[in-house]
DNA sequence: TTCATTATTTGACCTAAGTCAAATTTCTTG
DNA sequence: CAAGAAATTTGACTTAGGTCAAATAATGAA
């Protein structure tokens, strides 16, 4: 849909911002930047802990998720290129309500909250680029609050294996039931109709 | 609960941030700010227009919707010092799929997009306080996604009483509910169980 | 390979919330 | 105030999706 088509474009849009940095601000972003490889099963990030690092997955899939009486809730899945981080735990620097968890086994590259602050405030470059950031990741609630509106769980099932076929192929059907809000039961009664 | 509580206290570092600001950042904010007044049941941004505008309420009570076979679904509700935008048409510049209501008689400070983008460049404290912006309402869509996952309709009615006790007064059971995502008959059933 | 563990499917039944229609109540406005 | 219009409630029925339990696959380690 047009939605998801802009969508795509604004991430273009901030990869282009990134590649046109001047070197004196990439450097800096390389500076506080370190890469870091986790095994399949491992937490990025626990509930509770405080989110004081951004992830961005260079290779492999993770999942961000919280528990709601003993049962998971998805919320996100990260591929190549994504940025994970519990947003508001990020944001106001308090225990998150989340985990992050590796998928797969992946390789990213990470980067410590107060040291991006901290180059914000030197390069208003990368405070620009910490907006689109932001913008991006609040279009995408808005979708996904807009599409648990207006979307029926097989619609969204069916939206999420057009946009991403592959995911069937590498995710467990737990997983993804609970990324769209459904019983395991419920998706398995949905692949069957189809 | 502790969520809506670092919420508020973000909107007060944001506003005490805005207060905190120099002179010179603070007069091309009112510069590039109008003031303009709203009949109750006015339009502030009509579904496929490019949403060029924010508006901040300075009285009065506003919502954001849109429509879905013919039926609302209200996703904000605007009331004092709220900022009134159609984030992602504003933020793309692509026609809104949106629309924003004066509920009431409402006063605004309206600032305009481009204006603002111009402004940003030059004052690096704007964007910073974009960014503080896009975080807060980001941080609102999670806590709403969040509300919807987790709680029962019933729940999330009894916290917006909770929260807000005057929007009963004041905003119709329609839009409430439209607001819950809940119909409107069910709405009135839970209000008699309470 | 094979056994055990994990993932997925299927069945039977339940529940929150939706829909449509009709009845009330509450506002407005002449 | 009274008549209409709008908002809200109530009733009867439907439905999407949940839950719990059992049955099949599918994987993976010895």
């Amino acid at each position: 849909d047009t939605q998801r088509q802009s969508m795509t474009s604004y991430l273009d849009k901030i990869n282009n911002y990134i590649k046109s940095l001047d070197n004196d601000t990439l450097t800096v972003l390389q500076n506080i930047s370190t890469d870091k490889k986790f095994k399949k099963g491992d937490l990025l990030l626990r509930q509770n802990e405080i989110c004081g690092k951004s992830y961005l997955i260079i290779t492999g899939i993770a999942r961000k998720y919280y528990l709601n009486d003993g049962k998971e809730i998805t919320t996100e899945l990260y591929f190549e290129n994504d940025l994970a981080v519990s947003f508001d735990s990020y944001t106001l620097q308090q225990p998150s309500r989340e985990f992050i968890e590796a998928l797969t086994d992946v390789s990213v590259s990470i980067t410590h909250y107060q040291a991006f602050q901290d180059a914000k405030t030197k390069y208003p470059k990368l405070l620009a680029l910490d907006l689109m950031l932001a913008e991006y990741y609040g279009m995408g609630l808005e979708n996904r609050l807009f599409q648990f509106h207006t979307m029926t769980a097989t619609d969204r099932y069916l939206e999420i294996i057009n946009k991403s076929p592959h995911i069937i192929q590498t995710i467990s059907l737990t997983i993804i039931a609970s990324y769209l809000g459904i019983s395991l039961e419920t998706l398995s009664r949905i692949r069957a109709k189809i």
